[in-house]
DNA sequence: TCAAAGGTACGATTGTTTTCGTACGTTGCA
DNA sequence: TGCAACGTACGAAAACAATCGTACCTTTGA
C-alpha cells in the first residue's frame, strides 16, 4: 500500500501563515520564494527570507504545494484548490461561531458599519441570479 | 494615569478554545466553571475540570471575563460583547480571505451545497427588509 | 470531628505554529 | 579566478495555545 494517495485534498486546513502564502500563490499563479516572500513583505507582513522558504518547503511537505526544482530556483504552485480551501474554512467558521446559520451571520454583516451598500446590493444580485435558475 | 481603562474592549480576539467558553457563557449567561465544563463535555469536547478553570483564569486576566469571588464557587461571566466580538472576527475572516468583500464570500456560500436553500431565503428576506427601511 | 466531595491556585508539560541563524552550494561577473 | 549575491537545507529557538497534575482550602454530612 502507498503512503500518498492523498495529495490535494486531505486536510486541507491552512493555518494563518500558510494561507498568507497560498493566497500569494493563487493570485499570482506559480512562483519563486524570492518573489512570495517580496509579496509579504510589501503588503505590510514583515517576515525573513528563510522563514517563508521554510514555510514553503513544510507546506510541499504536507501536500499543500507542488515544487518544480528543474531549475535551481525552486517554482512552488498551490496544490490544494483555492475554492475548496476557502469553502472548508468558511464552512468551519459559519459553523464556530453561527451553529451553521448563514443568515445569522448575514444579519452580523448587515449590522456591521463596515459592510457598505455596494456589497449588499452586490449580495441581493447574486440572490436574484441563483433564483432565476 | 491608571491602568485600565480598556476593559472589556482591547484586543478581542480569542482563540478556539476561549470562544468555545465565551459561547457558553453569551448563551448561560454566568456561570460557575464546573457549569461551563460540564456544557463543554456534554457538547463532545472532552475536557479535564481544571483545564476549563485554568483557561477562564486566564481570560479573567486578560480581561475577557469577569469574575464574582463573593461565593467559594466564583462565577465568571463574559466581559465582552457577543455582537462585538463575533463581528471582528468577521471582519477579519473576511478581509483575510475575501479581501473585505462580503458579496465574495457570499457566492462561496452559494456555491456550497451545504447552504441550505431555506438559509437563501432567510437572507433573502433580511436583505428586502433591510431595503423598506 | 473528620473524611470525602468539590473548589481554587498555579507550575509545568505538551503540542503546534512561526521565525530565524547558520551552513553550504551555485552563478555571474569584475 | 575568486568573491559577492543569491539559492536551498535544516536544526533549533521562540511564541503561542491548550492541557493537566498536584497542592491545598472549604463545606458538609455521617
Amino acid at each position: 500500500m502507498q503512503d500518498e494517495p492523498e495529495q490535494a485534498d486531505k486536510k486541507t486546513e491552512p493555518t494563518k501563515a500558510e494561507l498568507d502564502i497560498l493566497q500569494v500563490l493563487w493570485e499570482q499563479g506559480p512562483c519563486t520564494v524570492r518573489a512570495v516572500n517580496d509579496i509579504l513583505n510589501a503588503q505590510k507582513k514583515a517576515v525573513q527570507y528563510t522563514s517563508t522558504l521554510k514555510q514553503m518547503q513544510l507546506m510541499a511537505e504536507k501536500g499543500m504545494l507542488l515544487r518544480d526544482e528543474s531549475s535551481m530556483k525552486h517554482v512552488y504552485r498551490a496544490a490544494i484548490e483555492e475554492q475548496k480551501t476557502k469553502g472548508a474554512l468558511l464552512d468551519r467558521f459559519v459553523d464556530s461561531l453561527y451553529k451553521g446559520s448563514a443568515s445569522s451571520m448575514m444579519l452580523q454583516l448587515l449590522g456591521n458599519k463596515k459592510t457598505s451598500k455596494a456589497e449588499l446590493d452586490a449580495i441581493r444580485k447574486l440572490l436574484d441570479q441563483l433564483d432565476n435558475e
